[in-house]
DNA sequence: AGGTGCCTCAAACGTATGTTTCAAACAGAC
DNA sequence: GTCTGTTTGAAACATACGTTTGAGGCACCT
């Protein structure tokens, strides 16, 4: 075996076990048994279980986001000063998602569902680490969207943002389950492109809707 | 004390630290000492740690389907047999939901974390358990749902249903970390009822989307 | 007073977890 | 071949967990 190939076997492993399980519901035997590796082998090339998550992240997200980052250098390019669309701004995030290399057929969707995980578990250190890692492109993504909506207040993109980001890290982490009822109940097979064509366009047109109005319940029954 | 007003502490407890932490990363000993009851007192009074899970889950939801189903009663009653609108199926939810009687000040939103937690850690044993006890007005919102969008193909309603599925449910399940940046960044203090009404419009307009183009991808790089 | 159910309590049980240990195996340099 | 630093191996460690136990308390009934 190449030079140890036993940290790769070791990620590999971790990464699907996580996004089937969740982190605390998965343990270091669950992994290194599925990954045919001593127990130990993760505490020596990793340090502890939390940093081998960290580890698991790193692997896509260090990629992803230089991908990302020349996505947007490209568009900006592309359109000579002046902002970017939303429509545009989005497809160039998906777009990177989508070509970057996958590892095996499941590809990007167990890394859609780590994402939601890491948001909607409550590891603060995994928070934390994703933060201060990879603000850089995550703060220009947020410029772009901000750019690309400049009829909404602050605490409407705020808000808007959150939902966009709910939609697709929910879709995307279940994907699997998803598509296989799809399959089943509708006999319709789908892939992540498809999905993500599907979703961009639910994305934008929720980001660009009509100011909230005032909730019905304050004053009568909604009506038509 | 009045007849076991242990179980109701349990509950309590457990309602907020289930919230806050998840329900693997929640012990029966924190729950106890949160609750000041003893330890045994949960396997006594619920028989394990899955069925307090439950009870929980119980305790909010079975008056709030009830709540449910009259809210659509209502909202057919007044449409005189037309389909209520998407707006108005999407108002009697959320208005359903807010309305219910609270415990205590964080009120629904505990809850709506906790709904979130269920579909996103991998718990079988609780979707199975919703789903099989609470699919009456899970069907009936479906159904209303489907003559409210007669215009989408049953492919697109039903990845759009997941999307906006998607958006309630992680923004509800980390509302509270969310308000707290909001607050931070914003200066800004958010009700529950706000992020409803803002959520709403997003996924109604969603909902309503163009049908998805193609991808960009696999023709040329988007323009405009 | 005595007895009966329901409930609480402290302690223990068995199991699973993350982590550590230390000897053995291995690779490459001399 | 021998030495050196790195990696693997089986076993143990300490801790935390969910659950069970059995003795005790308390209220209520006859």
């Amino acid at each position: 075996m190449a030079q140890s190939d036993t940290v790769d076997r070791i990620l590999d492993a971790a990464e699907e076990l996580f996004a089937d399980r969740g982190f605390s519901e998965t343990s270091l035997r669950m992994i290194t048994s599925k990954a045919k590796v001593n127990l130990a082998a993760v505490n020596y090339h990793f340090g502890s279980k939390n940093a081998l998550i960290h580890a698991v992240f790193a692997r896509f997200l260090t990629p992803f986001s230089a991908t990302l980052e020349t996505a947007f250098d490209d568009l900006e390019a592309r359109c000579e000063g002046q902002p970017p669309t939303l429509n545009q701004t989005l497809w160039a995030l998906t777009e990177s998602a989508v070509r970057m290399p996958q590892r095996n057929e499941k590809g990007i969707s167990i890394f859609m569902r780590l994402l939601g995980l890491a948001y909607t578990q409550s590891q603060g250190h995994l928070r934390k680490f994703l933060e201060q890692e990879y603000s850089q492109p995550f703060s220009r993504f947020m410029r772009l969207l901000k750019e690309a909506t400049p009829q909404l207040s602050a605490v409407d993109r705020y808000w808007r943002i959150q939902f966009m980001l709910g939609a697709t890290a929910f879709t995307m982490s279940s994907s699997d389950a998803l598509r296989d009822i799809l399959q089943n109940k509708l006999g319709v097979e789908t892939t992540v492109q498809e999905i993500a064509a599907r979703l961009v366009p639910f994305l934008a047109a929720g980001m660009q809707a009509e100011d909230a109005v005032l909730m019905p319940s304050l004053k009568e029954a909604p009506v038509a």
